[in-house]
DNA sequence: CAGAATCCTATACGATACTG
DNA sequence: CAGTATCGTATAGGATTCTG
């Protein structure tokens, strides 16, 4: 698995810049390319592993799967499968995701924002 | 220079991510590692290119001067340099830069109750 | 269906040395 | 002081194949 590694000073400067920060430390846990989307998606309610994969067609199955787990990890996500064949996992916001929901409107907002200062031209 | 390419399948994902939900574009513009915490400390008013550095003693010469491109690029900072030598160099928000006020401080109080909430042991 | 495993590349990042 | 240049590494991310 092409995960985290917990060496090198690159994360230990992280870890410096995570403790001195909050921003930071948000970054930290919804840095990541995916996982504003997948939050996204996941914020109008949860969502089948399949779903979210047709959802994010740009995304590998490699990526969805980690970020998911990071997600999960940071607990902002929960995973929840039934024991069935076919397999039957839903993903849905935690209680922390929830309250990410503000912090991604307000980027959403704020990108709205940006990107309509730029096109405004009459 | 080590700078962005505009090549490659991950550039054209990360474009595709771009034009489907604006959290993704805001986080492709604060989303770099050393941003926020850049970003974090103009806040508090224009700072010199060595008074940033030593606000932020992890970050490389690199890096700082990278991300600050970056942002200038993204028109979040501004840079004035005075003619003379010593060279005095000032950075500052622009509008949209300090529009991100606002994000930033949503990122940092979800940040501090989220890493409250696993400390909260009593 | 949901995911694990493997292989590979790009690039982000760090360290260090040099310059107007 | 405020940068640039060069080099090396790590890791994020992609493509593909396989499985319970």
């Amino acid at each position: 698995m092409t995960q985290i590694k917990e060496s090198s000073t690159r994360n230990f400067n992280k870890g410096l810049s995570i403790t001195a920060c909050p921003v930071t430390y948000a970054i930290n846990k919804i840095g990541g390319h995916w996982k504003p989307i997948i939050l996204y998606h996941l914020m109008s309610g949860p969502k089948r592993y399949s779903e979210l994969k047709r959802a994010i067609p740009a995304v590998t199955e490699k990526m969805l799967i980690q970020h998911l787990k990071q997600l999960q990890d940071d607990n902002l996500v929960i995973r929840k499968a039934e024991n069935v064949v076919p397999p039957f996992v839903t993903y849905y916001l935690s209680e922390a995701g929830e309250d990410l929901t503000v912090v991604l409107n307000a980027m959403a907002d704020w990108g709205l924002r940006d990107s309509k200062r730029y096109m405004k031209s009459a």
